[in-house]
DNA sequence: TATCCTCGCGATAACGTTATCTCGAAGATG
DNA sequence: CATCTTCGAGATAACGTTATCGCGAGGATA
């Protein structure tokens, strides 16, 4: 006897696998093989219990699926920002997708407590695997769920205090693009503002960057200014490098939020007599004034690569962990075309 | 005997409350206690099973909490786009995360069927609630769900075939808005592109922009343009408003696209000589120019709202479907007091 | 001193699925 | 016609946790 899916009793409550069976008078094996489409099931069963299904409305408890086989079919990303334009985010749930894996993103907002409390969290959901853009200095707390058997791949920035994959751009290739790109305008006093050395991608490109004035005989005093990305300190730099003894004519910013910041310093009319090049992309950057030619990440291949890496490793837990390094690319617009 | 995590004889595998139990030489009921910090534990005894706990490395499963609590301390968001600017998924995180809860963020990506693939299984998931932009143009599929109990809210639009909470801005008060501006500043033939009038706020905004011309007396033949959001559809709007015998001297966008394509077909001269208000903000405002003259959406505050529908629900699934609607704010930049 | 609580812990049964095993009924083979 | 295989379905035991119940020890009360 068929019964609607509200009224049973007074407790709202969802049908299960017991209900279908006791109404397609069938066993629960077969229910569930009905479900997961075993085609070891007569087509008579199967119908009786396609009936019993839609007439009880049930909903398979994917909870229950997934402690009885023990994968989640989810693989988690915590992202430094969500809610913020994240091509690599959007290629990762992509790839995801393609391969019937469900995306659970969590935003760690550039805050270490909250990154770790995501990542123990995600750990806890025994998740098939992590995807995380490190934000803290020491991830060293993740080695026993490493040790445990939890996949986990780093974008953007390798993690300290920990062995495990790795997917980032090419950092010194860029900025000796973006200096090279400059120098080759005829600028020759170029200077560098980005991220502060204590972060991973900080250090790399600021390094590359004096390698880069050393290797064209430039002295590097006063021209390298790495540091926490925040309007006064961007806006020192600045002020340093433009209005000093020997002002600097171009500039190379080490990351997405400098380059803003250094547009919104500068206003349109400075920044467009500056040659610039900046490091990452920029969200409309089609309508922003100056034009900007920036150094293009492939996000999109880091995000692919960020899962496939996840899933080799799910195959393959003992593998060594591995770092890919994917090139970058110049995009000419402008700004970096402007004469000394 | 303490067991080191790695090497429990070739599988591995994580330790659980039993082993946990077995190690510290308790009852697996005890374990549980401790992990859920019940004060009925003597000192002794937690300390014994916390010792426990460190060595063999012991993380709850939360799958099997969530199984057998029936929570899952989980809220779902199925938005249009993932990894774009999207403040009122920020607002979202931020108010579940406040209340303990996790966000599983999920991308429709503007396609009706990934939505509600998407919706399904966050469904089967038994999340504890599901906030959605809608896209499709008919979920009535969701009904049997919001019958069986799983608390359903949407943002931006409401949807068709269902009755479900639904929090979303005040189209027709912004459009106004944007119209009385450019006629204040003595535009007298003002035109509307926006979205398609087969979603809904397609058919609230353009339908707005009717009522204002006719509230002022304005004919609306050719002022008009609903439609898709494409850049070729949006430059043959153009065309037809600034080309035609008696060109528009101003111009109100319905939606953030329509702003972008606008901006582009434009160019930033012809732009500039133009009056236009906006529908919703832009990304990176301050940094485009002209500078857009705004109808804001209180985006915090709709997605802050969102889970309050949804907590209220949860709380009481009997309550009657409620439609909050949020105000706007117009922000001059500029580009609205271009004068005719 | 006997009785009644209270407190702290342990045994055991769920939660809703899937996996292993068993078993009866066919059809194939000698 | 007897036996062997195959096939499809059912009973039952997990998965790892929490909730219900029970039970023994200890302090308070008459």
């Amino acid at each position: 006897m068929s019964r609607p899916a509200g009224g049973n009793g007074g407790r709202s409550k969802r049908p299960t696998m017991v209900d279908v069976a006791r109404e397609a008078g069938v066993a629960l094996r077969t229910v569930s093989r009905v479900v997961n489409n075993d085609p070891t099931v007569g087509p008579e069963y199967a119908a009786r219990v396609e009936a019993a299904i839609v007439a009880l409305n049930y909903r398979p408890d994917e909870r229950a699926r997934q402690l009885r086989t023990g994968v989640t079919g989810t693989i988690g990303a915590a992202v430094r920002r969500i809610a913020e334009v994240n091509p690599a985010l959007a290629a990762i749930e992509h790839t995801a997708r393609a391969s019937g894996q469900t995306l659970l993103a969590a935003s760690t907002d550039f805050d270490e407590a909250r990154e770790r409390e995501i990542l123990v969290s995600m750990c806890r959901q025994r998740l098939d695997g992590i995807i995380v853009e490190p934000i803290g200095e020491n991830h060293a707390y993740l080695e026993p769920e490493i040790e445990a058997g939890m996949p986990l791949v780093s974008m953007d920035r390798p993690m300290a205090g920990i062995s495990a994959d790795c997917v980032m751009s090419d950092n010194a290739a860029g900025i000796g693009m973006a200096f090279h790109h400059l120098y080759r305008h005829g600028h020759r006093r170029i200077a560098y503002i980005g991220d502060s050395e204590r972060v991973y991608s900080g250090r790399e490109r600021a390094a590359a960057f004096r390698a880069a004035l050393g290797a064209h005989g430039r002295p590097a005093e006063g021209l390298v200014h790495p540091g926490e990305i925040t309007p006064e300190r961007v806006a020192a730099a600045l002020e340093a490098v433009l209005h000093g003894a020997e002002p600097a004519t171009a500039l190379v910013t080490g990351t997405m939020d400098t380059t803003l910041a250094v547009l919104r310093h500068l206003g349109p009319q400075a920044a467009s007599r500056l040659g610039i090049v900046a490091f990452d992309e920029v969200p409309l950057a089609d309508l922003i004034r100056p034009a900007l030619t920036v150094v293009a990440q492939e996000t999109s291949t880091i995000g692919r690569t960020a899962v496939e890496l996840l899933r080799a490793r799910i195959a393959d837990p003992a593998r060594p962990a591995q770092t890919v390094i994917v090139p970058v690319t110049l995009k000419t617009r402008g700004s970096g075309e402007v004469p000394a």
